[in-house]
DNA sequence: AACAAAATATGATAAAAATCATATTTAAGA
DNA sequence: TCTTAAATATGATTTTTATCATATTTTGTT
């Protein structure tokens, strides 16, 4: 479904969500272990998202990554987006070009309701209403 | 969300779904062209399929790939295991070991349903039924 | 101002997926 | 039984994805 990398940048982000702020960066060797992703990896990952001002980093010492309140405030979608782009997310189960409402491929009936449903949830979620989920322990953040 | 070589499949099983039986063998050049898909890619991908009894072929002058009326009554996820194995439909979005139920990562409630659901509508799905809705006109099988 | 600790930029290497190529085996027909 | 036309088996090559490594830049601290 997703590739390696955005399975790795949600972790990331959302382990961000849940521990970092403003005053409380996070640096990129006490991600990589709680997160199992290895370091060299999350580091450019992170490096792309903070250079698309997904999430935000300061240098030199004291630095590190962290989320603002305004990267809070981003659906779940934009992280996707941001590392696989949109044409995986979008494009028919077939990748045919020219699969459509009105001229559907032999699965489009099966397959795109739920696709158009999972985009729309991807994109009414924010990172801040996952955080919650998970502080409050309805969901989990493991491996 | 599969592969190209799962996608390739599909379209070159639905391709014979429509066009072969026992007596209309089809060969490998001729439905490389109309499915788009690299020859030598696709006789790889028939060869498999072939081997594990997804399809059938004959050897030889008159030989070529059909579909058989057992073929036409498997469910379509037949072709994405066959070609994917299970994992890839199967694994969590994050491809988290330990998520389920009773323990769901954060993208799990929005992912799940529609996951499960789609599994579902692949395994009741037969070739068969697909092929009677391209013959139909209710679907369509370009490129 | 100099030092140290962090992200950043860049690119090298490894692994997997996609693609291409070909010698071998099988079956039908002359 | 010989020839020809097809799938089959096998593996080589290319491209993409995943992973690793490091020199450079920035920033706080002394």
């Amino acid at each position: 479904m997703f590739t390696n990398s955005v399975k790795y940048a949600l972790k990331a982000v959302l382990y961000l969500a849940v521990h970092s702020d403003e005053d409380n960066k996070i640096m990129v060797k006490d991600i990589a272990g709680p997160i199992n992703v290895p370091k060299a990896y999350i580091a450019k990952l992170l490096q792309e998202l903070s250079k698309q001002d997904i999430i935000s980093s300061t240098r030199g010492v004291k630095g590190g990554f962290y989320l603002t309140q305004f990267n809070l405030k981003q659906p779940v979608l934009n992280i996707i987006y941001a590392i696989d782009g949109t044409y995986r997310m979008n494009s028919c189960l077939l990748s045919l070009e020219n699969c459509n409402e009105t001229k559907p491929c032999p699965l489009h009936t099966i397959a795109n309701p739920m696709r158009t449903k999972l985009i729309t949830s991807l994109k009414e979620k924010t990172l801040e209403d996952l955080s919650i989920e998970i502080k409050s322990g309805t969901t989990f953040l493991p491996l």
